[in-house]
DNA sequence: ATATTCTTGACTAAATCTATCAGGAATATA
DNA sequence: TATATTCCTGATAGATTTAGTCAAGAATAT
């Protein structure tokens, strides 16, 4: 299992894109975006062109030219992000194989898989929309225990 | 956020041990696990090495020697074990320390404090015990469907 | 035309991982 | 006491990955 910086630094630019595009529906520049975050520009510019492969951005060159998401808000989940960008989420050895010892599953093997579902589940139900408003996901939402602030 | 071959390692051989102690109390030997498990002896003496410094495996040295556990099986939890030998299972960029957009949170701090949240609870509410007998732990079994097998 | 911005791919230094190895210390047994 | 066995410790090293840079090119707005 594998979360890098670089797969940190994807959700944090594409969190900053979301909250850009609700004061403004224009595209972002790499350069501006960068600078806001505190992410080298030229590594960003690596993280942005996989994540436009992944449809999860859509970019215009020129003037006026940049990045923006290439759906609403409540529509990208933090899991795409993550996946577009990093080598490998699984956690079991064998890739989910089975052959993790001599051709057959290692006794850590079912509960590497479990492990997988559950930070699958996590980050699949987390989209943009939940981060930027501080809600959590739909799953985590019925067990919450509410309680009024005001 | 790190989970390494040499964690996965730590967390099969210690199964490995737990079942062992089922069919016989006595020691086993580093040489017997590294080849029931296909793991390097000699990496599995440092992993060793770590896990009888955190109190999980205590050792014996000469003939007869080796490792068990140093506590029932339904009393270690495999998040202790990946503890013990990973570097950081931390999701955050700054280490919880929130400075990771200058000094200040990231606008994916909390969003990374939750996850690390999940995958704790997640990883220490698993015992050897859960795992072995295919059990998921206490906090998931309140909501498994239960569907009478026999 | 020109400046701007993304696009692509090559490249590199540093860090980390995945081990290996050698020599030493403790212990059981004869 | 001698010996074989097993853990204990620390050094080392190659391979891989990460994190980041750089340069040249393509598209676009004005």
């Amino acid at each position: 299992m594998n979360l890098t910086t670089k797969g940190k630094y994807a959700v944090t630019a594409v969190l900053d894109l979301a909250i850009q595009e609700q004061a403004d529906a224009s595209y972002s520049k790499i350069s501006e975006v960068a600078q806001r975050q505190s992410i080298p520009a030229p590594y960003l510019e690596q993280i942005f062109s996989s994540l436009r492969k992944a449809e999860i951005l859509s970019a215009t060159r020129g003037p006026k030219g940049g990045f923006k998401l290439s759906r609403p808000k409540d529509k990208i989940m933090i899991g795409e992000i993550i996946n577009a960008v990093e080598r490998n989420m699984d956690a079991t050895q064998c890739s989910g194989e089975g052959i993790c010892n001599g051709g057959s599953k290692c006794i850590a093997h079912n509960f590497w898989m479990d492990f997988n579902d559950n930070v699958n589940e996590f980050l699949m139900t987390k989209s943009l929309e939940d981060v930027i408003s501080q809600r959590r996901g739909s799953v985590q939402l019925k067990n919450e225990v509410l309680i009024a602030t005001g």
